[in-house]
DNA sequence: TATGAATGAGAATTCATTCAT
DNA sequence: TATGAATGAATTCTCATTCAT
């Protein structure tokens, strides 16, 4: 008779432990599906790595599929909590801009299993995401805001005319996305360190020049 | 009127089956890579997919990982070999370019495996590029190709000058590949369209505005 | 009247599940690999003669190679839970001598795995013993004992001096394990039926003699 | 057109390929089982080693189980070819038991794929072996010999009268098979080298004592 | 809320053997 | 005599999932 479940431990830690297991095993899984993919995860590795029992993660997310689409949902709401926080419209077109590109750039540097988890994503084509309300209901408040951005420079006459502002979300996010995510593919084609700080910071500035070289009109 | 048995294919459909077999292998490899990832993939679809017994796969290719690093190298020479038909050299820099994103965007569009074999070998961080001497070796002479055509742009007056060849390079792939390979995610989430013909028009108009925006200098 | 799955069986008959699995397991085996071998085992007949989940096998003991290294430690500790309660030490020396022997022919013949065992581990050159800490520290207590037996023989001026009983241990155990190990060849062999009754007197005559013979001094 | 089976090699080469391929074959199979008994030996390997093509075994040997049995024929011939040179009958009684325990200790040493074979067969109760007409005819003309030669001895008041020389021949045979067969799990168990020079000397010599202590009346 | 035991359906891979030439 | 291509039937091992408590 180890364990007695009818000695209840200490009322100040253990209302937590719910939210605690799910947090865990979010936290978990999304590390396994960023390293493995759907397909490579293994529900057993989860368990393992949230320290819970398997059958814990049935109970509470029915299966592997949904648990997918947890972490994902979850994974959305985080970058965009964030992207509210950028303030956008309170500064100059130009600056917003580079503020755009940079908070993409080091959000996907900060986040790696972010960009794993879209390519996953994809890989089944948006199946999981197509089944959240969530996410939908959760579109990027940043087309709005880009928007906005856009025709502000414009009267400002600093910006070109008819940029449309999803095609320029669409650019800004692949331009570090393609580099971030493929970056070890990459370095073995050419050769060449592309996440060292120097190679970080040129493809920062590669991009801004990029997009404001486009977007600037004198 | 499928395959009668009793009466042998005639020679010349079936010239060396080893080949045959081979090849068929491949391409069902691909497609089943394509659609499922490495860890989703199965060795019984790619056998019944080939028409091939599940054993032979073995016998020519070593292992499912082994077959996997020769469905990517197959792949890289596809479009490798396809590149180097552009002939950068012998149209105007501007146009150059112009065909440089035509190219990309509708090999991709057109050989969307290619997309998700990408997305497949970053998952698992160019573990199976990383032992293939033939892809390394087979590095883009784009670079070279690209690196001569902004030469000849900024000697004629044209382009801006300072470009690396590489940045712009991986730029030009990142604005296809994000559009295109995320677009079932891309068009969840902003709910819109983004392969019809007309969306596809005026994505590589897009492109085009950007890439040569920031490039031309007057 | 077997088992009526309808009908629970009473709590007393399976105390603790997991026990009791792990034993049928372990029996079931034990008579697979003195049946064929390492390499001519197979999983599915184990899981078959222990009644239990293929799958189970797996969960308890990682591998076939570890299953077969659990089996042999336990045939180990069970031989040699018997021979500590030989007590050679409280009976004179010829009589511990002639108990050896027939401790050591007996064990053989009603073990007849035990000697497939052997002779598996060893066609695998002790791969698996040598993996094993539990086995190494159990070497038989019998050598010391056997070592006080020949002293204690020799000091009564009934033995001869100098014998090593490491050697002559693996003699008396040498002389049972080919005769019963090989029966089957040498019945073949020598056209003459060893196993009866009759030859197994015989034989057992013939070891004391045998060693005896070769022991005793007048 | 590579190869030109039209132009046959040159005509002394050529026509002792079929007995080379069978011998090459067959040395190929010994110590494949050798090395990992029946159920673990593979036909691949074998080809491999053999040099030879994989169909061309089945086409000398029908099968893995027939390929098995030439191999242990050939093993049987070999030992007993040997034994008849032994010329035991033209020596002294003493002698005569001396040379037989070292004969079959210096074969055992020297060819301890013969050991492997008796272990594999063994596990397999003779199976093959009793299939084998030529083995069974084969029985080993020593045992005669033997009983001539303890006969000898007895009439010169030398040996104990009433020695089986089958028992006496299993007997020599298994104190050199049981420490040399089993030597790793041996040497494993009593933590304690028996294959160096020494340990070889010793056993020997404690072998001979043994026989000859249990033999030689005075 | 939590867990150790258990499983059926499949997964990759292996193997002895045969086909066609 | 020799061989490269091909295969059906296993074989070990895996996996998401459920049972019983």
């Amino acid at each position: 008779m180890p364990r007695t479940p009818s000695t209840p431990r200490p009322a100040e830690t253990r209302p937590r432990d719910a939210d605690r297991s799910q947090k865990d095993i979010l936290d978990a899984a999304l590390r396994e599906f960023a390293d493995h993919g759907l397909g490579g995860a293994r529900m057993d590795r989860i368990a393992e790595r949230a320290d819970v029992n398997k059958r814990l993660i049935y109970y509470y997310f029915e299966s592997k599929e949904s648990l997918f689409l947890a972490v994902l949902e979850r994974a959305y709401e985080s970058i965009r909590g964030e992207e509210r926080q950028l303030s956008l419209s309170q500064v100059d077109p130009i600056e917003a801009i580079r503020r755009l590109i940079a908070f993409t750039w080091n959000y996907y540097i900060e986040h790696p299993e972010f960009l794993s988890l879209l390519g996953t994503e994809n890989l089944h084509r948006a199946r999981h995401l197509r089944r959240s309300t969530k996410v939908r209901s959760m579109h990027s408040p940043l087309v709005h805001t880009l928007a906005e951005v856009l025709e502000r420079g414009h009267k400002a006459g600093l910006f070109r005319a008819g940029v449309d502002p999803v095609q320029l979300y669409i650019s800004i996010a692949g331009l570090s996305y393609f580099y971030l995510g493929n970056c070890h593919t990459l370095s073995t084609i050419f050769d060449r360190d592309l996440m060292g700080a120097k190679a970080r910071l040129e493809r920062l500035s590669h991009m801004n020049d990029l997009v404001l070289g486009y977007l600037v009109r004198d």
